[in-house]
Order: C-alpha cells, then sequence, then structure tokens
DNA sequence: GTGAAAGCGCTAACAT
DNA sequence: ATGTTAGCGCTTTCAC
C-alpha cells in the first residue's frame, strides 16, 4: 500500500516537502516553488509569509528532485590525476570557490593515473548529469573522452585542446614566466642551464619545455641534448634529474625544472650532493605552490596562479562560447638563485644574501 | 505544450531514458530497472538482452531520478577548514577513495575558517540530501550542527563528541606518537623541550598538547610555562614561535610541534636565526605530511595517517552503531633531531650524520 | 519471474 | 498574480 494519505491532509505531519510548506503559509505549491526561485511577480506579502513558513518548518528544498524536473543539475566536475600533487589542491579550492559562487556543486573525480579509474570518473560525471568536467589531467583516453562529448557535456582542458565542439582550453601563457626565469639567470651570468622537464605525454610539460628552448634560443644559448632531463612532475623524478646532470662533463650551474615538486626533489639530491644552492647552483621552480616560499632556501619560481585557472575553467565551463581568458605566468624571485660559482662578483653577491637572510 | 508524446512511440529517439532500454531489449522498465540493480531472480537471459541495450544505446541511469525514489542519494559529505594545508587532501583522497568503492560520491565544503561559508556548506549539503557528513574542521557552531543533526543526518568528528545520537568520533591516539617522539628526544639528551601548539579552540590540537605534557612529565621533564607556545596550525604560526621560543633566557635544545606546517614554518624562522638544525636544536613535527621527507633536513615527525582516518570516517557514517576503530600514531625519525649541541657525543654523531647523508 | 502503475519532490505550462 | 496539474526518470509495490 503505498498511496500516502496525501488528500487526507489533516494527518500532514512526518513529511517536509514544498505541499506542507504551501499549506502553513496558506498558499499552493506553484507560489512556494516561485518564491524559492525568487520569481519577481510574486506579492511580496504573500512571499514573506512562505519565507516565515520555511523557516518555521526548517525546510530545505530537495535538490534531487528540482534537478530532475529542471534538467540542470548544478554540478561540475573536476578531473585530475593526483590531488597530492600540491598544485591540484590550490586549483580544486579555486574552482570549487568559483563554481560556489555561481551556485554550482563541484564533483571532483582523482584517477591517480590510471585509467579504470578514469572510466569510474567519467561514469559517476554521467550519472550524476554533470553540466560541464574540467579536465585538468593528461591523456584522458579518446573513447571516454567521447562518452562525455556526445552527450554534448562541456568540456575544459589545460593547453591541450581535442578539436571538438563543446570542448575548450585554457591558455596558459607559460612563455612569459619561462622567459622572465631564464633571463633571470642569464643575467646573473649564467650561461650553462639545465632543465628537468615533465612527463612527455602530457601536452602542458610539452610546452613548458619548449617555452624554454625558445627562451633560450632567444638570447642564443645553446642548450645541448644532455642538459634536458625527462622527469615526471614528482620529486623523485627531481632527483634522478639532478643525479644524471651532476654526471654531465660539464655540470650546469643553473637548473629549471618544469613544476614544483621536480624543484623540491631536486633540492634534496643536491643538498644530498653536498652542493649549496645558490652558492654551487641556482634553482628554479614552477607553480608556485605555497610550501616553495618556505622550502630552505625559499624557491625562485615560475607563478601560475590555480586560482585564475580555475575560475577560467568554471567560466569556460558554464559559457562555452565565450573566448576563454588566457592565464599569466611570472617569475617569483626568491632564493633559490644567484650568480654562478666563481664568479667575479660572487663573494660579494653570497655574504649580501647572507646577511639578508640572517636578518628576520 | 509540454506533453510529449510519449505514447506515440513511434518518434522515439532523442531522449534516452530507462523506457528505451526497456522497449530496445523487449522488456519492461521494471526489468531493466532490477537488470541494473542487480536483483537475482531475474532471467539470466533477459538480463544479457538489456546488458546488450544499455551497452549498445549508452545508457547512463540517472542518479537524480533514482535518489529522489529510492531517498538515498549516495552522497556523502566532507566538512574541512583550508584545503590548502596539506595535511587535507591526503584526507580527502583517502576519503573519497573509500567512498567511491562502496558506491558513494563525496562532496566537499571547505570552510576557510568562516562562519558564513560554514553555514553555506551545511546548507549545501542538506540540499542535496547527504546521507552523512564527515567535520573534519573545529567548532562548527552548534545551532548550525544541530540542523544537520535535527535531520537525523549522521556525523563524524575527529576527536571532539558533542555527544548526541547519530554523531560518532573518530579517537586518536595522540599519546602513543607524542609519546615516541618525547622519549627519542630524552634519549638524544634533550631536557629543555619546547612545544609550539595549535589553536587552542581545536580540540585536536589542545589533545596534541596535552599528550606532550603528559609524556615530559611521565618522564620527570619540567616544562616552564614560556616553553609553550600557542600558534595556529600555519607556518606564519610556527615562525611565530620560533621568534618566542629564542628570546626565551633558557632556550630550548629541541622544539616539538603540533603539525608539519607549524614546524615548516619553525625552520624556516631558525634558519634565518641562523641556526642549524639539528645541529642547533633539534626539531619534530606532526602529521607526516608528504613533503616532510624533503625538507631539509628531512623532518623527524609524528604519523597520523589522513588515509586511515578517512577510512574510519565513512565507515562511522556509514554504520554509525558500530565502535570506530582508533587511529595510531607514530614517530618517524628523520633527520631534523639529534644530541642536543655540546652534548659530548655530538662531535662524533653530527660527524656521522653528515657522512650520511652526503651519501646517496 | 515479469509487468503495470503509483508516486518520490519539484518546476513549468496552462488556466484563471 | 496565483492556482492546478502533468510529468522529470526512476524504484517499488502489487498483481499476475
Amino acid at each position: 500500500m503505498k498511496k500516502r494519505a496525501r488528500s487526507t491532509s489533516r494527518t500532514a505531519s512526518k513529511r517536509l516537502d514544498i505541499r506542507t510548506v504551501a499549506q502553513a503559509a496558506g498558499v499552493s505549491v506553484a507560489t512556494v516553488s516561485r518564491v524559492i526561485n525568487k520569481v519577481p511577480s510574486v506579492d511580496p506579502g504573500l512571499a514573506k509569509k512562505v519565507w516565515e513558513a520555511i523557516q518555521k518548518l526548517g525546510y530545505v528544498p530537495n535538490t534531487q528532485a528540482r534537478a530532475l524536473v529542471s534538467g540542470h543539475s548544478k554540478l561540475l566536475g573536476v578531473i585530475i590525476s593526483d590531488i597530492t600533487n600540491p598544485f591540484f589542491p590550490e586549483l580544486i579550492q579555486g574552482f570549487e570557490d568559483k563554481a560556489v559562487e555561481v551556485g554550482y556543486e563541484t564533483l571532483i573525480g582523482s584517477t591517480n593515473y590510471d585509467l579504470q579509474r578514469m572510466e569510474l570518473c567519467v561514469q559517476r560525471m554521467l550519472e550524476r548529469k554533470v553540466e560541464g568536467v574540467a579536465v585538468m589531467t593528461f591523456g584522458i583516453e579518446e573513447p571516454l573522452l567521447e562518452r562525455l562529448s556526445s552527450q554534448g557535456i562541456p568540456m575544459v582542458f589545460i593547453d591541450l585542446a581535442p578539436k571538438k565542439k563543446d570542448i575548450s582550453t585554457i591558455r596558459v601563457d607559460y612563455q612569459k614566466g619561462i622567459r622572465e626565469a631564464v633571463q633571470h639567470l642569464a643575467v646573473l651570468g649564467h650561461r650553462r642551464i639545465a632543465f628537468i622537464a615533465g612527463p612527455q605525454r602530457l601536452h602542458s610539460a610539452v610546452t613548458r619545455l619548449e617555452a624554454f628552448r625558445a627562451a633560450t634560443r632567444e638570447i642564443g644559448l645553446k642548450i645541448p641534448a644532455g642538459s634536458i632531463f625527462h622527469g615526471d612532475h614528482t620529486a623523485e623524478g627531481g632527483e634522478r634529474g639532478v643525479a644524471h646532470l651532476l654526471a654531465l662533463k660539464e655540470r650546469p650551474t643553473a637548473i629549471m625544472c618544469s613544476n614544483d615538486m621536480t624543484a623540491i626533489g631536486a633540492m634534496h639530491a643536491l643538498a644530498h650532493a653536498g652542493l649549496s644552492i645558490p652558492r654551487d647552483i641556482s634553482l628554479i621552480g614552477f607553480d608556485d605552490i605555497r610550501i616553495t616560499e618556505y622550502m630552505l632556501p625559499p624557491l625562485t619560481t615560475v607563478r601560475m596562479s590555480g586560482g585564475d585557472i580555475a575560475a577560467s575553467a568554471v567560466a569556460a565551463l558554464l559559457d562555452p562560447s565565450a573566448p576563454p581568458k588566457e592565464v599569466e605566468t611570472r617569475l617569483i624571485v626568491r632564493q633559490s638563485t644567484s650568480v654562478p660559482a666563481g664568479t667575479l662578483s660572487d663573494l660579494h653577491a653570497d655574504a649580501s644574501r647572507k646577511r639578508l637572510s640572517r636578518k628576520s
């Protein structure tokens, strides 16, 4: 016997839905719905009564029901590869802040670089009827991507742009920050600059490397093949990169890294090799994650704001036709860079740096 | 004109719902539903046909509709204070992994220590009809808490246990790890051990401080009032703590911190003061967030597994009656601790430590 | 074992 | 401006 005594409304008590409110306020459910959705045509007096009833009863509208009938889930998905990479939390926070601001909820899926988990993620997003997905990871496998795009769900990627409709791309101007970094090193006197890159399958990593190549070429610096090491955007990769670079006949005097985690691994390896930063070797990271400020020495790095990217992503998802804003990057100079060892001005520079850092 | 020509099913094409599948498989919607939900009583032959139809059409069940009728949203909420504290991502990842494993989705709300945002969080969770909320932040204001608990939504807290039904608590055995840390320092010869605590309103911070007091008392160590500094679980707090402690007449030879971010701030401040860790002063953190391993020197810390906590939280939410498992903590010795400066064995220990770290 | 049909709580025509 | 009512896509009795 399912038929609840909806008509015999005298016994109303247990369920707290829009009807209960309507009854308490002495109006119809339609009016309550209008009040909740702030439809302007409702009489202010009635609206007030409705709000009071809502307040008194502690009524909360059921999102599931609203979504079902309206067709809007008010849900946005983000797919990332590895939440423990400190760049992602900052991105997620930005995304979530922005999403909440425009009345959306965020569904997070982390793939952990696992294809099967990615598949599960896509399935979950589909089932929840997300209204858009930000793919902040490399290599979403085409067939999966297809599933989303065939439903006409807007998507946004970083850098990489599978050219389909409903798919937009957030362009990041890597060139600017990386150019600043290279020129910063060049001005200090560095000529042998190495680069520890990210995974080659990751588009954004490839682009960073290209930006580095372009920036060095621009100022006439030759980068021998051995000076480019392919890491994987983890600290371990940075350690391996340093091991490789230190074994070179011509050791670099400065190392740039494709992301901060790599640079942190590199710092670690350099310290273990008995090398001091920046006296013996200069180091620059990329991302400007929070922690870099607290490394010893504080890391000079290229800032790419996770918040900016997130805001662009949300905007792109909500209005896929709008031209996406380009995200800027810029150099943040801290204390992991200085003149190369053996430079004339070395003694002086080093001494003044020390004075500086002992201050505070 | 809303009335879609559902009866004139010849024109079926656009909408892809359970009816489409039923029709394609030549069964009723009820059967499709049963197949999807793996009700055992369905004929295997029919089930196969249904799965094929699902596959062929690319059908994805609508979670909203299922939730609406079944009353189960399959949604779990987590409320945290600050996602940029590296401890939380690890916790969230654990939570999410566990939740997905049991077929749930995770809704994340970060309050950023802001009451208004907390309010919004609670409202969102209520609207989405979450089936449980893990509150991983201090001081959820009572009235808000009330809103959740009055709906009979299970909640789980860390440490702090507002004694109500439907509310469970994850007990963390802070004592064990902190005791190990204190004894580790004592064995090395430290007698003046300071503590940089967390915010006093945060129950877990208070408990950590108490554990420290108990552990020192146990071995007969007197901790003067000035040796306890109240920070705020941020790096900035750690810096302030060090500034305070270094100004003491009797400087501590070792500092323990209420969390790793505090310890990282402390390292920073100590370096700026020209003090070397662990030669001049030993340092111990708490949490064992990923990055500690890569600090210079790698930080000795007390591990509290975010994954364990998350798993316990999910379990507690799904079965609030089950007795929650206690989460263990334990000391991870790295290289930020050694004998106090001036100790007889100092020279030797220091030298051997250096040899060690130059290895690799 | 399978199908028919009644709603889950809400929004949006449509009618008034 | 407000009320009436038909579904949104699904699960779940109930009858067969």
